[in-house]
DNA sequence: GCACTTTTTCATCAGGTGATGAAAAAGGAT
DNA sequence: ATCCTTTTTCATCACCTGATGAAAAAGTGC
């Protein structure tokens, strides 16, 4: 990083003289973003080279990390792009969800369709670029190396506040519990979400991977169900 | 593959003049197995040099392809080795709890117990490897690119089985059902086994991934409430 | 000791890897 | 037009990748 300083990289432009750029940059940025998401999701982190991403996305090589500097930037960079919009999209869910309802109207399931439902509903309305990005987040989530530590700082703040509204629903339940359950609930969640395409020729086609409506028309309650179980049997 | 024909991949001797071969052979085969789970399991497929499984086996680089052929073929082999086994003990379970009760007396739990319950024991008392290899497996389980194949091919039949010993159980469960409920349980599942230490902490230590005892008391109730959710709503 | 097979090592290849520096092109203000 | 900055391309480096052929070593029956 030598030869003409990155346009640093914080997204704040340096504004030596040159006005703020007329987007040409960036709308190059977001293709090769969307291009590194896809493969990531596809292969993982290992699976794909620069020089992969750069053909998929129709630039130069060094274009790349000019923008974005290390192949492991550019793979927190696709990470950290939807995060964002997700925990927004979350936190509002479920802030909404408790703003229309009292302790007594509350139910276990309502609160994790406030957490999961947000996820579905942008993986169906959101763009093609989502179902790429939940297959890469699937991915790192199983991913024993450096997946905790990642998932860790960018979503544990929603995980906390799914536990903290369960506990005004169900005061008597320990932490311990709730936070076994939404190991479980993420697991079933993601792999829902990641469209591995496995319950397609499992089922035999009685299942498509691709159907988040019938996610959505089965998540909510097993999950919801299985929290009720578990808090029960420690009671 | 030209210079000296390798073992026969298949495991049977070529039996051309010299004897079975004093098991040295073997036992350096297993040494080359267990580096290449390991590494596998903690950083994926591409993640991994053959370089590096040799220089942790303490092998000469050419000996892994002498021994497996190509790098995929060395992973398939990691992966075939204990799937064999896995399938054994699990299709003894729950055949062993199908001839332990009549229809009477048969759970939803019960059944879910007898199909998960294997891979928790085999984990804690069968060996340091396991564990890698179940974190192996559920990367697999995420792969998009190719995961869903090798899946497929290993344990569907088994997944069958336990969809089949359900019907007995709840005969008026639909199959769509029924397999939508297995894609949650087996995210749950694996996510749990592989002990990505995510959970550790997120619950700020109340709950550590390597304690399985805890996921046992917990797992079993939660699939089977979530089970009995969905085809109760469906009905 | 000797013929023969299997196992292990050594040296090496052709191609791909992430990354960089320097040059060229494009954009914008005056 | 011209200066200055930002963006894009080009050529290249040092290193690593999976894989192989040939030679050496070890094992085995006679």
């Amino acid at each position: 990083m030598t030869a003409a300083k990155p346009p640093s990289r914080n997204g704040v432009r340096a504004s030596g003289r040159g006005r703020p750029s007329k987007a040409k940059g960036l709308d190059l940025k977001e293709t090769i973003l969307d291009a590194a998401e896809g493969l990531f999701a596809r292969h993982g982190f290992h699976g794909v080279t620069t020089r992969q991403v750069a053909a998929e996305a129709g630039v130069d090589t060094a274009l790349i990390h000019y923008y974005f500097g290390a192949k492991r930037e550019l793979f927190d960079a696709v990470f950290v792009r939807r995060a964002q919009i997700l925990n927004q999209v979350r936190e509002a869910s479920m802030n909404a969800y408790v703003a229309a309802h009292d302790a007594s109207t509350m139910t276990v399931e309502g609160v994790i369709e406030a957490f999961i439902d947000p996820l579905l509903r942008i993986s169906q309305d959101g763009g093609p670029g989502w179902k790429s990005y939940f297959a890469l987040v699937a991915q790192v989530n199983n991913t024993p190396a450096w997946g905790g530590e990642t998932m860790a700082r960018f979503f544990d703040p929603v995980v906390h506040q799914l536990v903290e509204t369960l506990k005004i629903v169900r005061p008597q339940a320990e932490y311990r519990d709730l936070y076994w359950c939404y190991q479980f609930l993420t697991g079933s969640m993601m792999l829902s979400l990641s469209e591995t395409g496995r319950i397609d020729s499992l089922s035999e086609g009685e299942c498509r991977s691709s159907d988040l409506e019938a996610v959505r028309r089965r998540l909510f309650s097993y999950c919801a169900a299985g929290f009720e179980a578990v808090i029960a049997k420690a009671l």
